[in-house]
RNA sequence: GCCCACGUAGCUCAGUAGGUAGAGCACAUUCUUGGUAAGAAUGAGGUCAUGGGUUCGAAUCCCAUCGUGGGCUCCA
């Protein structure tokens, strides 16, 4: 078999899946079906909405184009001569309109199906396998993404270039399901929505917010470590601190109606930074006390369009792992560079080592002076060149306020996760006044940067979720060990061990319920406690546990104590993967 | 916000000629005291998302609302 790209097999099942939607819906009108990552789609106008009966039946039709063999023929046609071959065709009139003069036109033809199309394409639908692709899900989507034209229906589908590669995708799928975190947040008792009390509102159950505590904690000691301090702020602010800040202006559609006190609007936080500010105003600052490293989890709330929202990964209330940067021209090279090593080292300790960054450069609006841009964005680039970490620059694509790095993060199904942000501003500390004193006695406008790392614990708790399938490692595990007596007799024995383990600074607990040790362990592993600690007879008379582990090994009896040393070591060491 | 689908016990789901709801798991009680992923019996638990409508009668049909899920410029 002749060897394609993907990108070449995509867009060929793309056309063939026209085709026999064409022959489903002869009146229908098509729009685009480009190749993507993960495989295909092609929008349609249709006279109603797709069943996945439909599917089925579009499914078997691709089948007998692929087992017809109709070749792919190219053609070069004239504008003029395309527009009169499409004319039916509105969709595709106006992409013939866009296209610039002096683009070749070309329209490709396989069976009774045609096409304009860019090619390539596969010699004909014969290279396709017909056991090979998958026609996946149905989506409505705006007509070139505008929410104020058609709506049309998109089908997603994929194709690979053997049935295994489609196996293996479609079971890939099916680990992502696993994983969800919304599952996993159920499954493991960890969090949850209501949509009676408000949607995008998170709940931290106990074990959920043990874990929370654990990463706060670990995150405050980092931060106090790295030269941070820490802050509280208001939830909520009068009206003039949005109005000096701007985000009443550029972000109003974000932030929820105000409620009045007194006589006065307040509106609830969607951002910490306006807070920070007024603590740096508070007094006169000297260029001696700079830079000042501010961070806050702050929980702001910002209105997300209902369709957007997701599980824990899009929400309306959160907290933001977020600092503020208030340093000297100077400053800033090592202050970047500083806070991109810290990030990097805070995602190593959370298991994460897989990190890509986005270099944001300055829009054609912007606030600012130039030279403020060029330096910001000199910092940025060498903290990135410094630390070797792969970036992609986007062009234009920084706020109008200042340029920024974002990190995203791999996780272990190789699914990327914008996480990091570290932003430059040169919008606040203007409308602000912020100033310090400089060795020339003269007031300065200080740099101020924003960073949140993990972005919001909410959304990071999700992703952490699905990046270990829920099994955490044993440092922030909610329950790091649970004793299991096997009978009743073993539970006075078993009640020392737990307190023994407790004492050690462990989180344990114990089931002595009436279930057989099997069901027990079960629920152990069910709840993907790291350490399952047995007690029978043996154990008791020789002061020992049998280890088992939730990876299913067993480590059989040690003495308690050899038990307590080992996982505090590996507790206290952090480590993300040694159990 | 928009398109489509969905919303039945805590969870996963069954319930199509519209005739006053069912399973498994979980939970409770009792029996069982068992060596590395489910011992058994009994029981409790639902105004079938909410509000309207059609009908003698609606979980089942229609409308609205709320919510959830898949998506919504990877450009011929």
């Amino acid at each position: 078999m002749s060897t394609y790209s993907l990108e070449e097999l995509r867009h060929s099942a793309s056309h063939v899946m026209a085709e026999a939607v064409q022959r489903l819906f002869p009146e229908a009108k098509f729009a685009i079906g480009p190749a993507i990552e993960s495989g295909f789609y092609y929008d349609f106008d249709l006279p109603r909405p797709l069943t996945p009966e439909d599917l089925e039946e579009i499914s078997r039709l691709m089948q007998e184009s692929i087992k017809a063999r109709h070749p792919f023929i190219r053609e070069e046609v004239l504008r003029q001569e395309a527009l009169q071959m499409f004319a039916d065709q509105p969709y595709k009139l106006e992409l013939i309109r866009d296209l610039p003069p002096e683009e070749t036109i070309s329209i490709y033809r396989h069976g009774d199906f045609m096409d304009l199309c860019r090619g390539p394409h596969v010699s004909n639908t014969g290279d396709l396998r017909w056991d090979s692709f998958a026609l996946l899900n149905t989506a409505g989507a705006y007509w070139r993404g505008d929410e104020k034209r058609p709506m049309l229906q998109r089908v997603y589908g994929t194709i690979f270039p053997s049935k295994q590669e489609l196996k293996d995708y479609l079971d890939r799928l099916e680990e992502i399901q696993r994983r969800d975190h919304r599952r996993l947040g159920r499954e493991l008792d960890l969090f949850s929505l209501h949509e009676e009390a408000g949607p995008g509102l998170v709940y931290w159950h106990p074990k959920g917010a043990r874990v929370r505590t654990i990463i706060e904690d670990f995150w405050r000691m980092r931060h106090y470590e790295g030269g941070y301090d820490i802050l509280y702020t208001p939830h909520i602010g009068r009206s003039w601190l949005w109005e000096t800040s701007g985000h009443l202006d550029f972000y109003s559609e974000g932030m929820y109606a105000p409620m009045q006190i007194d006589e006065e609007q307040y509106y609830i936080k969607p951002m910490n930074c306006p807070f920070h500010i007024m603590i740096y105003n508070t007094d006169v600052r000297s260029y001696r006390e700079l830079p000042l490293r501010w961070a806050e989890l702050g929980t702001v709330y910002r209105y997300e369009r209902s369709g957007v929202l997701h599980g824990l990964l899009r929400v309306r209330g959160f907290t933001q792992d977020d600092a503020h940067i208030i340093c000297t021209p100077e400053q800033i090279e090592d202050e970047i560079l500083g806070v991109l090593r810290f990030s990097l080292r805070l995602w190593h300790d959370l298991g994460f080592d897989n990190v890509v960054a986005y270099l944001a450069t300055r829009p054609e609006k912007a606030v600012g002076e130039p030279e403020r841009w060029e330096q910001a964005l000199v910092s940025l680039r060498k903290a990135l060149e410094i630390e070797n970490v792969p970036y992609e620059v986007d062009e234009g694509g920084g706020a109008f306020y200042g340029p920024k790095i974002d990190l995203k993060i791999k996780d272990a199904l190789g699914r990327e996760w914008q996480m990091t942000t570290i932003q430059f501003d040169f919008n606040e500390p203007e409308r602000f006044g912020m100033v310090y004193t400089g060795p020339d006695g003269q007031e300065h406008r200080p740099y101020m940067v924003h960073r949140a790392l993990l972005g919001s614990l909410e959304r990071f708790f999700g992703v952490l979720i699905e990046h270990y399938a829920g099994a955490f490692p044993a440092w922030f595990a909610p329950v790091q060990a649970l004793v299991i007596p096997i009978a009743d007799r073993h539970i006075e024995f078993a009640d020392q061990v737990f307190a023994r383990l407790k004492a050690a600074g462990l989180r344990v607990e114990m089931d002595s319920s009436s279930d057989r040790m099997n069901a027990k362990i079960r629920k152990g592993q069910l709840a993907k406690i790291p350490y399952m600690l047995v007690i029978g007879d043996r154990e008791a008379e020789s002061d020992s546990v049998s280890v088992r582990l939730r990876t299913n090994e067993n480590l059989g009896a040690m003495p308690v104590e050899a038990f307590i040393a080992r996982a505090v070591e590996i507790i206290t060491a952090r480590e993300n993967y040694r159990l």
